[in-house]
DNA sequence: TCCTTAATGGAAACAGTTTCCAATAATAAC
DNA sequence: GTTATTATTGGAAACTGTTTCCATTAAGGA
């Protein structure tokens, strides 16, 4: 499929150039699906969302892609326990927010909360130069998360 | 098979009895072959260190008892990026210092650590309580890890 | 000791993900 | 703009960790 956008000068088109990958129309559909939510979409999900306009991008391109971007640092994948991958856009256009999540281990609903997130990554950056100089560790990533039970979860079954 | 050890008073037998699951010989092995280690163990490799022992305790048996125990609070299970669920005691039985992940992803190793704990922990205390109360949540767990590229593989490809 | 019911093992099914390969399209070189 | 090179692609098939199914067995209360 050619590239019908003319890959001009988006956002991530450096980043993704820098590690010596092509622009496509697959990846400009795929990032800007992820772009366009807040949810945290699995694989099968772009797929079916880039499908409409897509029809000729196939899942394995989405399998591959995804695992690019992470690779790139552009999406970060997560694990919420329901067994597949779940990708965000690590940095929007904007730069948004770094939020951490809250996961309900009932319904696998996924809160994103940036409250308290100032003193989290503050602490974090603490930590993470601590170990990196204990261990010579090069850390590039962090995740928190916390598990338990929703307030629909929790009406639901008391 | 029938339960060869009597079925005594482990450290960890209340904690099964009160969920209303029952003592077997099967659960016995699998509790004490994570007792036996600071691995992070996948189901199989749970199954293949019992095998030895135990050649009838099945796969199955081992898939259905991780998760039975992480229910009941007495396993933990993590996600490491490499495609299989790891499991660890939540807690041994002598209460052993709980700890964080340091994961290396390139070779995937996974070092435990314990620095930092005590601010990690008092932290999330404070964020746990923050989050309960602005989202009705009840959280029963967190997880924090450190992504980065270990030391020996720092070494190798420079 | 008997009885009820949870737990079991093995085979088969399942689901998410990866691999394979010939065809195609993005970029570099001209 | 044209051509050459090489990464990217879609689809089918393979793969792998995990779950389901069901007839059999054993735990634990009566």
């Amino acid at each position: 499929m050619p590239c019908q956008k003319r890959c001009g000068s988006q956002w991530w088109h450096g980043k993704v150039k820098d590690c010596g990958y092509r622009i496509t129309a697959g990846r400009e559909a795929i990032i800007d699906t992820l772009a366009a939510t807040h949810d945290h979409l699995s694989a099968e999900d772009v797929y079916s969302r880039i499908h409409a306009r897509f029809p000729n991008v196939g899942l394995t391109t989405i399998y591959r892609t995804l695992d690019m971007l992470a690779q790139a640092g552009l999406v970060s994948r997560f694990d919420f326990g329901d067994g597949k991958s779940r990708y965000e856009l690590t940095q929007g256009p904007k730069g948004e927010h770094h939020h951490h999540h809250l996961v309900c281990t009932e319904c696998k609903r996924v809160i994103d909360y940036t409250d308290f997130i100032d003193d989290e990554l503050e602490l974090l950056r603490r930590t993470e130069k601590g170990l990196s100089q204990k261990y010579n560790f090069r850390i590039d990533n962090h995740m928190i998360q916390f598990y338990g039970v929703c307030k629909d979860c929790l009406r639901d079954q008391p």
